[in-house]
DNA sequence: CTGAAAGCGCTTACAG
DNA sequence: CTGAAAGCGCTTACAG
């Protein structure tokens, strides 16, 4: 009963089976050579008939190559951060990779030894949703254990790994101008990490949106990036700066809580005070009032990264596309 | 430059740097056997000169043992579901396995597939959140290829693999009670997918509540298990039964969107309507009102897999406390 | 297309 | 504690 007891079955078997040789066999299974229509057959009908399962291990081992893609990502409790790594996850896979998902608690420490410890698997590629405190030294010495390493949506200062991310800036800053168009002259940028590139990028593109005009008076207030980081803020904002007109969340989550807050205190979200997200999860636009936001395309970021993988590109900054959603709040 | 033209190094060259044999190296590496200080200082310090990163597969396959443990989950996108699966992946690791997170999208077919490839991997022990139509046989089979399997959160009927889950109809049974301690008479059980083991477990809890009376009117509304469908479930169910006082939510997602639809048609949580979610997420606590629920506690049920893996048990149910948690809603 | 042979980087007895 | 040897299951030229 016990499968440790028995002999594993292996391509030796299945030439015996097939009546091929062992060499025949493996060409079979990795489709490379000239191998007969009927070899093939002959190898296919041996491994029903065997159970034989391929080894990858011992693949691995000999021909020094692996097929599989390490999905590193920092927080998989943040809805949008989970999303981006199931997408990641099949768009690899469909590439013929097998991946690996491992997140880090965005906790530096753990994303290296969790990386250190991906390395005696000879992990293929790494694809690093890179924790806060992310060295730069660290990472671009990376490359020399793997042979492809990408970084998504944060951008590690001094850098060399190539990095994909949204247009963090384009995109606050078309949703800052649709709201300057509602005319508001008292707004806010609510909610995130200042630490984090992509705060920086957010917030960059709110404020150069603000200096176009004279008169706009803006605030900021920040926040842990979740659903209680933004109902905090949200109070703090209206507390202190009770003729906010509108709010920029850095997040859609910070978003939720705002609007949370504000429907606590009896206002209505889009007709008493604007509320913006970012990221434009799933649930947003079921949100009443639907939530404008800006979206950001996990498919075009999965798919960017995959060409990387494929193309071996080694540096870089490849922005994807952010565009503000409009809608009722 | 290119990693791959450079000889790799082996244990072969750690034993020639450090003056000692390959087997020392190799004795010292796994920590076994009785080898001197000396040596062990000896091979640490030639690791460290030459930079030697140890090779699981060559050990795996030579060992014919892996100490990789894959964790299948069906919706990462689920944000309890994500956190058992981080929370998961951590025990794991601490128990010194390396571990794979890998999903489904709830669909079997894919459940199938990934698992196949898994195989090639010699995966040691597979913890796998079922998706929707996992079939018994096929799950039962899965015991002769992998050393443990267990199941998480959802049973599969007549499967004789060991599974861990919260007992759901316990917990269900005391938040109803709790309804009925409020003297409510008309309640109604909001959201989820009847296909699903959790699913019948839990409406099997709220009925058993509801027996135990006579003069208890009763409705079920039943709808995705996330925001958008307890929104929809709750708007249906005050359309239906406007005389509804309470509902038992599938899980706190569902809460939420019926929470927000409450406060979109001018109605206080807890005040007019009673609302009880199950999970007890997070943000949970911090709600307005805070969103009184079932408290599963994933760092339990993370511990009885580690259990199980350790015992090398290859069966049973294995519950886990749900406990009401009594809040404002 | 086949078969024999070497070797990937380890582990594991075993004799010293 | 060491060293030589065998072997895990594959891949990869190479001669036929």
């Amino acid at each position: 009963m016990n499968k440790n007891s028995k002999q594993s079955i292996t391509i030796h078997d299945v030439a015996r089976v097939a009546g091929v040789s062992k060499s025949t066999v493996s060409l079979v299974l990795q489709g490379k050579g000239k191998t007969s229509a009927l070899a093939k057959e002959k190898v296919h009908a041996a491994i029903l008939q065997t159970g034989y399962v391929y080894n990858r291990e011992a693949a691995a081992l000999r021909s020094k190559s692996s097929d599989l893609v390490a999905i590193v990502v920092n927080d998989l409790t943040n809805p949008y951060c989970a999303k981006l790594a199931v997408t990641l996850e099949n768009h690899v896979r469909a590439l013929g990779f097998m991946t690996t998902l491992v997140s880090t608690n965005d906790n530096a420490l753990t994303q290296t030894q969790v990386i250190a410890k991906l390395q005696e698997y000879r992990v293929k590629a790494l694809v690093i949703f890179p924790a806060i405190n992310t060295q730069a030294s660290w990472l671009n010495q990376l490359k020399t254990s793997y042979t492809q390493v990408v970084t998504i949506m944060r951008q590690v200062a001094n850098s060399t790994v190539p990095c994909v991310l949204p247009n963090n800036e384009d995109g606050i800053y078309q949703a800052t101008q649709a709201l300057l168009a509602r005319g508001h002259k008292h707004i806010a940028f609510i909610g995130g990490d200042a630490v984090a590139s992509e705060y920086t990028q957010r917030i960059n593109g709110f404020n150069n949106a603000l200096k176009e005009l004279h008169d706009i008076q803006s605030w900021v207030f920040n926040s842990s990036a979740n659903r209680h980081g933004g109902r905090l803020a949200m109070s703090q904002c209206l507390a202190q700066v009770p003729q906010v007109e509108s709010v920029v969340c850095f997040n859609d989550m910070v978003a939720y809580g705002a609007i949370e807050h504000l429907r606590e205190q009896g206002l209505t979200p889009g007709t008493d005070i604007g509320v913006i997200g970012f990221e434009d999860l799933d649930d947003s636009q079921f949100m009443n009032p639907p939530l404008s936001s800006v979206r950001v395309d996990v498919d075009e970021l999965a798919r960017t990264v995959c060409d990387l993988i494929v193309n071996n590109t080694q540096e870089g900054v490849h922005q994807t596309v952010a565009e503000f959603i409009q809608r009722q709040s």
